[in-house]
DNA sequence: ATATTAAAGACTTATATTATCTGTAATTGA
DNA sequence: TCAATTACAGATAATATAAGTCTTTAATAT
């Protein structure tokens, strides 16, 4: 049981995307570019991020990608939400669910770690970020 | 992400052994048929989780498996590591790990998980077994 | 108009999970 | 000793999911 590359992916994503000066874009090519993967795959991932409302993009020239909220509101659990879906870690195929202790157990447990995951904001991840690459990141918005 | 099937079955197996009479044991036949599945398959479950410790193996003629600890001390925890692995829910393939702060978080928000997970021992599930049910498996023993 | 950008869908490839098949070794009991 | 029973190991196959590519379309600014 592992968490996708693609989560990987859109976590740094929004960190960049959080160094950004407000209202700035950046084109999925920058993005894909600075972390080494192809902008097609990751335009799959930032298309997801902006169905689920984290960010909003604009086609065209100088169009691009930017957060659609209030940087300091986005969490590790919005993003993790979005890219890897809403179902549970443990689901019992079986149908006879009602009142299942087992699965009582398993949702407890990871409610636990999203209730942290909710609680921990991709800001504090840019804040630290070093005075270079965030002038790299803004040199590259459109 | 999920966590797989074979966790499940591990799950659902270790309640069942720890509602064994003490000594007793029961054969991978009848541990697969419970949860109607593939003894083979079971059976690689259960060679994992002996490797792990929880169970112990006795080949031939009325052989089977048992639980190899105190029965109120197995917690969800020891049988998911045993079968899912140790390694971390998030991994980069990067190489600069040192300091990572996107791994900090995630690693401290699963360690909430299993905390709880460690916490959360299976004869809990056993002791609201009903009485048919114990009965069931007490008849399939060796 | 044209260049640029995101979006969508079909498709392929890679990887992990799930499952089966076959054979071997250990143990019991007749 | 012999036969039945059981766990164990390894190869293989089947399936599902993830990862990645290719091509086309649509929107936008200059
Ligand atoms: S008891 Fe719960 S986990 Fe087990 S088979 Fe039923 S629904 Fe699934
Ligand atoms: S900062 Fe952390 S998560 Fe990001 S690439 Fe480096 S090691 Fe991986």
């Amino acid at each position: 049981m592992k968490y996708s590359k693609a989560t990987n992916y859109a976590l740094h994503t929004m960190v960049y995307l959080i160094a950004l000066p407000k209202g700035n874009t950046i084109g999925v090519h920058s993005l894909a570019e600075m972390q080494d993967l192809s902008p097609t795959y990751l335009s799959k991932i930032l298309t997801k991020l902006a169905k689920g409302g984290l960010i909003e993009s604009t086609p065209g020239v100088r169009g691009g990608y930017k957060v659609s909220k209030a940087k300091d509101s986005i969490s590790f659990l919005d993003v993790i939400k979005t890219v890897e879906g809403e179902s549970n870690l443990f689901n019992c195929s079986m149908d006879h669910h009602e009142g299942c202790m087992i699965e009582n157990v398993m949702i407890e447990a990871e409610q636990n770690m999203k209730d942290d995951l909710a609680a921990k904001f991709l800001i504090e991840i840019t804040n630290k970020m070093d005075e270079q690459s965030i002038n790299n990141i803004k040199g590259k918005a459109n």
